[in-house]
This record gives structure tokens, sequence and C-alpha cells, in this order.
DNA sequence: AAGACGAAAGTGGTTGA
DNA sequence: TCAACAACTTTCGTCTT
């Protein structure tokens, strides 16, 4: 218990600093094996094999091996999951009884660590806030590294004060959409809205007020980004995959996709990709993953297929 | 009967005066 | 703040397989 807390200390002082800016908000990204600054989105560290201490760890595996730290740690619970707890047995490390004199400094210490653990409003909102945030995401099927990043940019609108007046649900989806856009996993705002059960208007808005306030830059979803999960919602094979991507690079290249919604021109191509392959969906199989209407998915393929003269026989 | 088609009217969001 | 506008949806009758 004692040497867990001192553990916990001397890993404190060593914290990573961005060279750019000295920050110490970095976050480990684990897909990308990088560190990322995210002051000021450098990347402080990538793909280092064997140099640094070992609590530095760059990709799950070694996350999940590194000894000295214990569990990993994660934005995800709202002490990041390093705290200690002092056991409510009267036994020290070892199994014995501790000594009547001592049991009442014990006590002492296991109340104050409840009041600190949880003292707070900030501490308070930030456990309600991550309990739904992994609500939400384990509705929408979103990855780990998806909500860690999005429980990254709810603790830095926490940090700002952006949260007064607005709900915590509402922040958590908005943080969410940031978080899949980011990671080019895009879930619409009509999904994000569905799986909170907040209203995409206001989900919205809010995202486009942690953009400004926190500095973020997104760039455009593009339609390429949903064609992975259509395709796999569709049960489509890797072959129409690569094919609808193709079908989409040339469309994107004709200006065809330009002020179109990009789920529908997504949809359009996977459309045209699973019937030139034999593995024909219908248009109303197709716009029922893509959330667009048959109608959206007829006007964007005949355009397509014109325009890259594909000749589309049903 | 299911799927595709396209016309026409309606809706919500963006833009520019 | 309001009107114009383009994209998209809804609805529906018709054609094709």
């Amino acid at each position: 218990m004692v040497e867990k807390i001192a553990e916990k200390a001397a890993v404190e002082d060593e914290v990573l600093r961005c060279r750019e800016c000295g920050s110490t908000e970095l976050y480990r990204d684990y897909e990308r094996a990088e560190v990322v600054c995210n002051r000021c989105g450098l990347v402080v560290d990538e793909g280092l094999v064997d140099e640094g201490p070992e609590w530095r760890a760059f990709n799950t595996e070694q996350s999940e091996k590194r000894s000295r730290t214990g569990a990993p740690m994660t934005y995800l619970i709202h002490d990041m999951g390093l705290s200690t707890t002092i056991d409510w047995r009267n036994k020290d490390s070892a199994g014995r009884e501790i000594p009547s004199k001592q049991r009442a400094q014990l006590y002492r210490m296991r109340k104050w660590q409840q009041r600190i653990r949880v003292s707070n409003a900030k501490e308070r909102n930030l456990t309600i806030a991550l309990t739904e945030l992994n609500k939400i995401a384990s509705k929408l099927d979103l990855p780990k590294n998806v909500r860690e990043a999005a429980a990254v940019i709810y603790r830095k609108a926490v940090e700002k004060g952006l949260i007064r007046g607005r709900s915590i649900d509402g922040v958590v989806a908005a943080c969410l959409y940031i978080a899949c856009r980011r990671y080019s996993v895009p879930r619409t705002l009509e999904e994000i809205a569905e799986g909170s059960m907040i209203d995409r208007k206001e989900i919205g808005r809010i995202y486009r007020y942690l953009l400004r306030e926190l500095g973020i830059n997104l760039s455009p979803t593009t339609p390429l980004d949903y064609i992975p999960r259509f395709c796999s919602s569709l049960k489509l094979s890797r072959k129409v995959q690569m094919k609808a991507m193709d079908i989409l690079n040339k469309a994107m290249n004709l200006q065809l996709t330009s002020g179109r919604g990009p789920t529908g021109v997504s949809a359009a191509a996977i459309y045209i990709a699973s019937v030139l392959a034999g593995e024909r969906r219908t248009q109303q199989e197709i716009s029922e993953v893509a959330g667009v209407t048959e109608v959206t998915i007829r006007n964007r393929y005949k355009e397509i297929a014109e325009k890259l003269e594909i000749e589309v026989t049903i």
C-alpha cells in the first residue's frame, strides 16, 4: 500500500512534456504508436522501440505488460485509474492483523480518501460524464481509442469551464462526435443523437462551440470514411469494399462529390460496386445502413455511373 | 411480389444581402 | 433577420424482373 503511493509519486515526477509547448497533456495513440500533444498536436514520440523508461508504452501490448505502475492509465476513469485504494480489512500487506492503535489512523485515512476521491464538483462531473460516455460509446460500438480521445476532449472542456450552462450528456455526445471524426471512424450526428438520446441540433451546436473554444481543427469527412463500416454492415467482401473506394476516388477527382452528403455518395459507390462484383445489395438495404433514402442513392449513382462511364446493368 | 425508377412537393440548413 | 437556394426526403404511380 505504502509502496504503491510512493511509486505513483515517482511516476508523476517524470511526466513527459511536449517539446513544443511544454504541455503535459499528452495523449497516447496506441493504434498509430504515437504520443501526441493535446495542446499543439505535435507528435512527441513515435514508434520508439527500446528507448526510455519502461512506463512509457507505445502500444497496447506494452502498456499491459509494463509492470511499474500496475494497471494501465486510462482517461476513461475519472482519476485515470491511478488511484490507490485503502483496503477495508484491518490487515497489512502480509495479512497480519494491524494493532489497534493504528486502526484509528487507518480509519481516518479511509475516510479522507473517500472525501478526496470524489471531492469537488469537477470530479463529480467527470464521474458522471465518463459513465455516460462509456454507455453511449458501447451503444455505438466505438473502439477504445475513440473513447479515450473523447474523454480527453471532455477533460479539456471541463478545465476550461465550457460545460457550464450545457448538459453533461450533450457535451459528452459532442466529444464523441469529435473523437469519431478525428479517428476517421465517423458516425453521423444522427447516429450519435440516437445513441445519446440528445437532440441532433443540440449536439451540433455544442460540437461547433467546442471546436471553436478548444481550437480544434478537423478535416471534413470524406465519403471514403464511411465505406468500411457500411460494407461490413452489409456483409460485403473486401473486394467490393476496394472497388467502392476505387469508384469513390475517381468520382472525387471529377468533383462529383463536393456539396453532396458524404453518406449518400458513399452509399451510391457501394451500390455500384456491389452490382459490378455480383454481390448485389438492394438500394433499400444500403439505404438502411447508410441512413439515406433510396432516392438519394439513385440520384447519386446515376450521376457517378454516367460521368465515370460505368455500365450498371442490374 | 419485389425492386427500381423518377416526378413532384415538402423539409431543414446554409448563405448572402 | 429574411429570402433564396441546393441537397435531401417523402410520397406515390409506373415499369421491370
